[in-house]
RNA sequence: GCCGAAGUGGCGGAACGGAAUACGCGGCGGUCUCAAAAACCGUUGGGGGAGACCCCAUGUGGGUUCAAAUCCCACCUUCGGCACCA
C-alpha cells in the first residue's frame, strides 16, 4: 500500500496555486465582504509556533469565507522598524536595512510554506519610503489637529535600549522588550494627546462585542476613569491667595477632612517652605524626591509624613485643617494633593492615628454594634456631622456636594484618568524619522507634505551606540520650509508602534501613491471583520490602533470609529508547561516540523490541540496523530478510488446512517467555523466522520454516489485546514478546478436528523432505561413503554407517580414520591 | 485590595439545563507477520457484583430545578490585568 507522499502533495498544490494567483479574488457577485487579518510579525528573523498558530487560525477562515462567496481580503506584511534591527546590527556588522530585507525573504518563504492564501499584491512593510512616507504624514495631520506636541517631563529611559518609552511599553517597572529597570529622565519629547479620546476610548469599549472580555477589562483598567471633584483648600498663612486642589472621588465626605497631604514634589511645597522655614521638613521633602517610583510602590513601603506647619482652610467646616507633606501622595495623579479623611478612608486611618490627627465620622455606618471606630469606614451611609447635608444618604450626598462647591465656588466636578499621553519619540535610528524641523528664526516647522518622505539615510556606516542621525551632517542640515534659512531637522524616530496603528488602513489602497489610503477603499473593506493575535498586544497595539482610528475619522478621512469587529487573542504555544524560548531551550521549530510531517500536518496540529483562545501544549504524539489522520483519510480515498467497490443498488438503511452522519458534520463545522471560531472541534467532527466512513466501507457494498459525496464533502471541509491534501483529494475524485473554486457545502437539516432516536427514561432524575425509538413517535406510546421496562418498575416499585416530564425525542423523567 | 478568565479521565480536551468523559494522545487485548514496525479491529473514569445491574465522580460547600459540569450564592486554587490612583 502507498503512503501518503505530502511533499509531493504540497509541491504539485502550491505549484497550481502559483498559477492560478489572484483568480480566487474576484469573487462573482460576492454575499459580502470579509477583512481577514492578523496581526503582522515583527521581522526577528524566523516564524515561530506562535506565529503558526496565528497564521493557521487566520487562513482557516480567510479560506472558509472565500468558499462561502464572500469578497476576502487576507493581506499581509512586515512590522519591520525596531530595535532589534539595531542589536542585530551591532552583533554582526549588518545594516538593519540588510538584516531586515534577509528576514522578510525568509519569513515569506515560510509562510508560503505554510499554504497560507495571502493576497501577495499588497503586501506592505512599514520600513518602507512608501509606507513611512504616510506615517509620517499622519504625524502631520495630528501636528496639525493640535494632537501632537512637544514637553518638558519626566519620562521612562531604558538604559538598554537607550531610548524613552511609552508608558504602555513599561511592565512592572521593566522594559517590554528588554527587562531593564526602567529608569525617570527629565527630557523634552514628543507625545501624541490620547488623552484627549480617553472618553471615546473607554465608552467605545461597549461597541465591541465581539471582543473577548478580557481585552476589554483590561483597556477600561489601563484608561483608568475616575469621577469625582476636585476640591479648594485655600492656605491659610503666608499667601492667602494660594489654593491647594485635591482631587476626590469622595467628596461626601469632605466635611471630615480633617488634614490635606502634598506630593513632596508640589509646586506649594516650596512656597510654604519659604513662609516657614523648617529643616525637618526640608530634609523630608529632598529625602522623599530621590525615592524611586518603583521603590514606592513596593508592597512593604511606609508611609510617611511631616507636619509643614501651615494650615488650610476646609471651606465647608470653616476650621483651619494642617498640611502635611506625604511620601504616598502620587505627584503625577489628579492634583498631586489630597484630602485627609480618616474615618472613611484606609490609608488615611493608618496616617492620622500614626501622628495623632483628628478622626471624625460623617458617615454612618449602618448597624455598627461597636461605639470606637476600629477602622475606616468606606461604604455608604447616612451623612452626620456635615452641617446643611446630615441625614442625606452618602450616595445622594456626592451629586449635592458637587453641586454646592460648584455653586459656592469651592470646587467642580472632575474626572481623572490613568492613561497618560503618548510619548513617541525614540532615540533610535532604525524607525521613521519624525517630520519636523527646527529653524532659530521660525522656531518648530512642521516639513511640508510634499516634501515626504523625510527619507532615513540608510548608506550611512551603521554602529553601535547613539542614534546615527544625530552625527549625520546631510541628515540634520536642512533649510526652513518657511524662511528657507538653514534649519536642523528632528533626528529623533517615531514608535514602531505608530507604524503598526495603521497598517490594516494601507492594506486597503496597498500600492496608492497619493494618499495613505483611499476612502472609498477603506470605506469598503473596514472594518476589519476578524482580527486575530497574541494577547500581549491587549493594551499597546490595540488601544493605540483605536487611537489612531478616531483621529482619523475625526479627519473625516474614514467612516469607521473602531477598526475592529470581531477579536480573537489566540493562547500562548507553550511546552512542558513553559513558554517556549530560548532561554529554556524547549523551542521546536517550525521547519523541523514542516519538513517531518509537512505543512498540512503542523497545521492541523497545532488547530486540533486546543480551542484558539487557550494556551496550546505542544505535544509530539499529538502531532503523531494529526499526521495519522490525514494519512487515514488520504489512505481511504486511494483505496477505494483504485479498489471501485461501489456499486449502484437501492437505498439501506447503513446508507442512511452515513448521510445522517455526513449532513451532522457538515452542520457542526459550518458552525464550528463560523459562529464559534472552536477549530477543534471541527475537526473532531470530521474525523468522526472519517470514522464512520471506514466503518460504513468495511461493509459488502457500498452504495458508491453516496461515497463520492461523503468525499467530495470532505475533501471541501478538509480544504482550510490542510490545503495541500484537500486539493490532492479534490482531483483525485475527478476535479478539475482548485478546490477553493467550489462552494461550501450545505447541510440539509432533514437528512441530518436521524430516523430512530434513543430516549432516556429517567426515575426521579436517574437513567433507567433507553429506548430506541423511531422520530416523533407517540408521546403516550413512548410512556407506556417505558413504564413497561423491567429496570423502571423496579425502581418506582410502590411509590407513587407524582409528575411525568417528556422531552419529544429526547428523555421522559417519572418523578416518583 | 479591585477587575477578568479558568478549574472535567493518566494527558490535550468535548458537552455549556436533558445520556458527563465526544475527538485525539497514551495504555491494554487482538488481526496481519518468523518477529517487529506500520495499519486495521476491539477495549479503556473509579468502586461493587458471577451477571442483569448498582453506587460514586466535573476544585469545595450550599441553593434553584423533575433534571446542574452548565444557573445562583459563598469559599479555595491557578493564571492575567490594574493598584499607596485619593
Amino acid at each position: 500500500m502507498d503512503k501518503y507522499n505530502f511533499r509531493a502533495v504540497e509541491k504539485r498544490a502550491q505549484a497550481m496555486w502559483a498559477r492560478t494567483d489572484g483568480e480566487s479574488k474576484d469573487a462573482k457577485a460576492p454575499v459580502g465582504k470579509f477583512y481577514c487579518l492578523e496581526m503582522f510579525p515583527y521581522t526577528s528573523g524566523d516564524l515561530h509556533m506562535g506565529h503558526v498558530r496565528n497564521y493557521s487560525i487566520g487562513d482557516v477562515l480567510a479560506r472558509f469565507y472565500r468558499m462561502n462567496g464572500y469578497e476576502v481580503l487576507h493581506p499581509m506584511g512586515w512590522d519591520a522598524f525596531g530595535l532589534p534591527a539595531e542589536n542585530a546590527a551591532s552583533k554582526s556588522g549588518t545594516h538593519p536595512a540588510q538584516w531586515t530585507q534577509a528576514n522578510v525573504a525568509k519569513m515569506k518563504e515560510q509562510l508560503k510554506a505554510l499554504g497560507t492564501s495571502y493576497d501577495w499584491d499588497r503586501e506592505v512593510n512599514t520600513t518602507s519610503p512608501d509606507y513611512y512616507r504616510w506615517t509620517q504624514w499622519i504625524f502631520l495631520l495630528m501636528y496639525r489637529r493640535g494632537l501632537a506636541y512637544r514637553k518638558r517631563a519626566a519620562v521612562n529611559w531604558c538604559e538598554e535600549c537607550q531610548t524613552v518609552l511609552a508608558n504602555e511599553q513599561v511592565v512592572s517597572g521593566l522594559c517590554w522588550r528588554c527587562d531593564t529597570e526602567v529608569k525617570s529622565r527629565e527630557l523634552e519629547q514628543w507625545f501624541l494627546r490620547i488623552t484627549d479620546y480617553a472618553d471615546r476610548l473607554l465608552d467605545d469599549l461597549v461597541l465591541l462585542e465581539q471582543w473577548p472580555e478580557r481585552v476589554r477589562s483590561m483597556q477600561v483598567n489601563w484608561i483608568g476613569r475616575s469621577e469625582g471633584a476636585e476640591l479648594h483648600f485655600p492656605l491659610l498663612q503666608g499667601d492667602e491667595e494660594q489654593i491647594i486642589s485635591v482631587f476626590t472621588t469622595r467628596h461626601d465626605t469632605v466635611y471630615g477632612a480633617t488634614y490635606v497631604v502634598l506630593a513632596p514634589e508640589h509646586p506649594l511645597v516650596d512656597v510654604i517652605l519659604q513662609n516657614h522655614p523648617d529643616d525637618a521638613v526640608r530634609d523630608f521633602v529632598d529625602q522623599s524626591r530621590t525615592i524611586d517610583t518603583q521603590e514606592r510602590v513596593a508592597e512593604d513601603f511606609e508611609k510617611e509624613g511631616v507636619f509643614t506647619g501651615a494650615y488650610a482652610r476646609n471651606q465647608f467646616t470653616g476650621e483651619p485643617i494642617p498640611i502635611w507633606v506625604g511620601n504616598y501622595v502620587v505627584y503625577d495623579y489628579g492634583t498631586g494633593a489630597v484630602m485627609g479623611v480618616p474615618a472613611h478612608d484606609e490609608r488615611d486611618f493608618v496616617f492620622a492615628n500614626k501622628y495623632s490627627l483628628p478622626i471624625r465620622e460623617v458617615i454612618q455606618e449602618p448597624q455598627r454594634q461597636e461605639k470606637e471606630l476600629a477602622r475606616a469606614y468606606t461604604g455608604p451611609g447616612s451623612m452626620i456631622h456635615s452641617g446643611p447635608f446630615n441625614g442625606i444618604n452618602s450616595d445622594e450626598g456626592l451629586e449635592r456636594i458637587a453641586d454646592y462647591a460648584e455653586e459656592k465656588g469651592w470646587g467642580v466636578r472632575k474626572t481623572n484618568y490613568r492613561l497618560r499621553d503618548w510619548l513617541i519619540s525614540r532615540q533610535r535610528y532604525w524607525g521613521a524619522p519624525i517630520p519636523m524641523i527646527y529653524c532659530d528664526a521660525c522656531g518648530l516647522v512642521p516639513v511640508p507634505e510634499e516634501d515626504l518622505p523625510v527619507v532615513l539615510p540608510v548608506d550611512i556606516a551603521y554602529k553601535p551606540g547613539p542614534n546615527p542621525l544625530m552625527e549625520s551632517e546631510e541628515f540634520v542640515r536642512t533649510r526652513c520650509p518657511q524662511c528657507g534659512q538653514p534649519a536642523r531637522r528632528e533626528t529623533d524616530t517615531m514608535d514602531t508602534f505608530i507604524d503598526s496603528s495603521w497598517y490594516y488602513l494601507r492594506y486597503c489602497s496597498a500600492n496608492y501613491d497619493k494618499a495613505p489610503f483611499l476612502s472609498q477603499d477603506a470605506n469598503h473593506w473596514l472594518p476589519v471583520d476578524q482580527y486575530t493575535g497574541g494577547i500581549e498586544h491587549a493594551i499597546l497595539h490595540l488601544l493605540y490602533s483605536r487611537f489612531i482610528t478616531k483621529v482619523l475619522h475625526d479627519a473625516g478621512l474614514i467612516e469607521v470609529v473602531e477598526p475592529f469587529k470581531r477579536l480573537l487573542t489566540q493562547g500562548m504555544v507553550i511546552k512542558g508547561g513553559a513558554k517556549m524560548s530560548k532561554s529554556k531551550g524547549n523551542v521546536v521549530s517550525p521547519d523541523a516540523i514542516m519538513r517531518k510531517y509537512g505543512a498540512d500536518t503542523a497545521r492541523l496540529f497545532i488547530l486540533f490541540a486546543s480551542p484558539p483562545e487557550k494556551d496550546l501544549e505542544w505535544s509530539d504524539q499529538g502531532v503523531e496523530g494529526a499526521s495519522r489522520f490525514l494519512q487515514r483519510v488520504w489512505r481511504m480515498f486511494n483505496q477505494y478510488l483504485t479498489e471501485g467497490r461501489g456499486s449502484k443498488r437501492p437505498v439501506s438503511a447503513q446508507d442512511r446512517a452515513l448521510q445522517q452522519e455526513l449532513h451532522r458534520a457538515i452542520r457542526r463545522v459550518t458552525h464550528d467555523i463560523k459562529d464559534r471560531i472552536h477549530l477543534n472541534t471541527a475537526i473532531s467532527a470530521m474525523m468522526e466522520l472519517v470514522n464512520a466512513t471506514y466503518k460504513y466501507l468495511e461493509e459488502e457494498s457500498p452504495c458508491d454516489a453516496l461515497v463520492r459525496e461523503v468525499f467530495s464533502t470532505l475533501a471541501l471541509m478538509l480544504a482550510p485546514f490542510a490545503p495541500h491534501l484537500a486539493e490532492e483529494l479534490w482531483a483525485s475524485l475527478g476535479g478539475g478546478d482548485s478546490v477553493y473554486h467550489q462552494t461550501w457545502p450545505v447541510y440539509d437539516e432533514a437528512l441530518a436528523q436521524a430516523e430512530e432516536v434513543t430516549v432516556v427514561v429517567q426515575v426521579n432524575g436517574r437513567v433507567r432505561e433507553r429506548l430506541v425509538v423511531s422520530l416523533d413517535n407517540d408521546e403516550a406510546d413512548i410512556e407506556t413503554l417505558a413504564f413497561a421496562s423491567e429496570n423502571v418498575q423496579r425502581f418506582i416499585a410502590d411509590k407513587t407517580v407524582r409528575k411525568i416530564i417528556h422531552v419529544p425525542n429526547k428523555l421522559v423523567n417519572i418523578v416518583v414520591g
